[in-house]
Parts: C-alpha cells; structure tokens; sequence
DNA sequence: TTCATATTTGTAATCATTTTAATTATGTAA
DNA sequence: TTACATAATTAAAATGATTACAAATATGAA
C-alpha cells in the first residue's frame, strides 16, 4: 500500500501520465485495495465520496492508460466484467463460484515464469485462473451441514 | 469431428438434455469447429444457412445447457465475449493480440492436471491463458520489415 | 384429438463499455 | 495578467453482449 501522495505522483511521472487529481485518487485506491480486485464500478462508488464529480468515463479511461503502462494488471476470470490488479507481479488467482471472490494464488509453474516463446508464439502476458469454492464458502457448508443434521 | 447426427443425439440423451433439430446442429457446429472457439455470433450466423428460423436465445440457451453438462467449455480469455470450446481435455489457451486468433496450447504442468485443492480451495476448473503474438502474425511482421528495407 | 409441458422465437431490457461532444482545467506566450 | 492552445474531465448517447420475458410453436401422453 501507498500511502502518501507524493510517491503515487511519482510513479505517474514516470510513466510520462500527467497525475491529475483524480488520476492520483484512482492509483491511490488501487494501492490500498489489493485484494478485492475491484471493478470500474467498485472503484467510481467509492471515489464518488471525496471526488462528487467524478465521472464513469474518466475512471475507465484512466485505468486504460494505467494498463497501457503497466501498472495494473486485467482479469477478466468473470467473464461479464474487466477486473483490476495493482499487483502486478507474476501469480495466479481463484474465482469462488460461491461468493464471488477472487482471490490470488502464488504459483510456481514452469509456464508461470518469465515471458518466452510458446510454440513459436511470442508470449506477453501470462493469466492462471482457478474456478471452484474458496476456503471459507467450504466451511460454511460444512457448518451447515451440521446444523441440519445435529 | 463428429460427423453422424446419430453419436450427437447419443451424447444428448446421455446428458439428459432432449436432442431437438436445433441443439442437434449446434452441437455438430461445435464438434466440426474446434479451432476457431466461437462466440455466440459466429454459431448463429453460420446456423442461420440451415435454420433460417433459429434464434440467438436458442444458442445462447443451448450453449448454457451443453456448459452446464460439461459438453462445452467457456472461454473468457479476450474480456469482450465469450468463447466456446468443444475439446473439454485439459489444454490452455493463447490468444493472439495482432490477429485475435485463439490457439489451443499444450501444456504439462503440475497446476493443469486434476482438479485438486489449491491453498485449501477447491478447485473445479483450470484455465491457462497466454497473449502475445502468434507464430503467423511474428513471421508477416519479419516480412514487412524486409519489404521496406529490401 | 386434446391438453399439458417443453422448446423456440422475437422483442425488450439490462449491463459493461466506448464514442462523442461539450465543458473545464492547465500551461504557455504575449 | 490575459488570451489562447491543449489536455483532461464530464455527461449523454451509442454500442455490443447477454438476459429476461412473453408469445408462438412443437412434442408427447392421455
């Protein structure tokens, strides 16, 4: 997570992207949420909170421009909407069929190391996604088993 | 390629989904096609010749129904539709950024073989995507840049 | 044949995303 | 500072994939 402005400033100029203010914002709530892997829309929702005009448009283009320049990764293990990741370091990730998470999964694979040639396709962007119920919806249905039969 | 309607109506029967004209095609559609991976549109679009009363809800249905029974596979791997598969075997799948082909890819690791526990969840479906460039497409773009500097 | 049920069809609705054009902000030259 | 060009943001409309719904059609049993 990152905290301070300054250092998200950073990192836009570097990448030659002007850090407007919502720019900054949306980076900022991409840094702080790692783990829920959010939507377009998740994001807009909570930067309409301190940014009131904030627009739909704006949040999509700038995650594009983001993506352009690899700083964020796309998941589209869903299959009805895009998915962004701030970690963009190599590993996997999990859909839950049961509660809609998506979680990460480190792996260590042959095909999930470093970006060659495949076939004789040149390989850029490596996607491992797992499908089925997480952990935690497992044992939900443990308990409720038991529940209903005590 | 399955190429009687007799086999096509004994996998229906076996799946318990009622082997009508339209499933019918669309399932030989499927077994006759297992490169291309189609979208919805491409199915309807080529049915259309033989069924000109057929509507994209019945292959919308119909795909749902077959994916359901394990017939087909769903392919989320460009973002924008999906994608269906006839070759259920465990493969991976590359999709190619110049010329939006989707080619089948063979792979042997510890993470595409059986459906086991991953981090304690457990996992009902694996899928592998690679993008990049596609041997064709890497090889017209070595020829274009001899063409220009001949 | 008649009726109940399943299937197909066409249309409308929905949802994510893109396009377009207008508005607003920013930076620079005079 | 003002005026202007450019970039960024915004709102609204358009698009494309998919789903929901209701009417029409086919199927199968009594």
């Amino acid at each position: 997570m990152i905290t301070n402005m300054k250092s998200l400033k950073i990192i836009l100029e570097k990448e030659g992207i002007k850090p407007t203010y919502q720019r900054l914002k949306i980076l900022e709530y991409m840094s702080r949420n790692t783990v829920n892997h959010p939507t377009v829309e998740m994001i807009y929702e909570r930067l309409l909170k301190d940014i009131p005009t904030i627009s739909m448009t704006t949040v999509y283009n700038t995650l594009s421009a983001f993506l352009e320049k690899g700083l964020v990764g796309a998941i589209t293990i869903t299959g009805t909407e895009m998915r962004y990741d701030f970690n963009t370091a190599s590993h996997h990730h999990f859909l839950c069929k049961q509660c809609g998470r998506i979680i990460d999964i480190e792996v260590t694979c042959p095909f999930s190391e470093g970006k060659k040639l495949q076939h004789g396709h040149r390989v850029e962007e490596i996607h491992g996604y797992f499908k089925g119920i997480c952990k935690d919806c497992l044992k939900d249905m443990k308990n409720s088993v038991k529940e209903s039969n005590p």
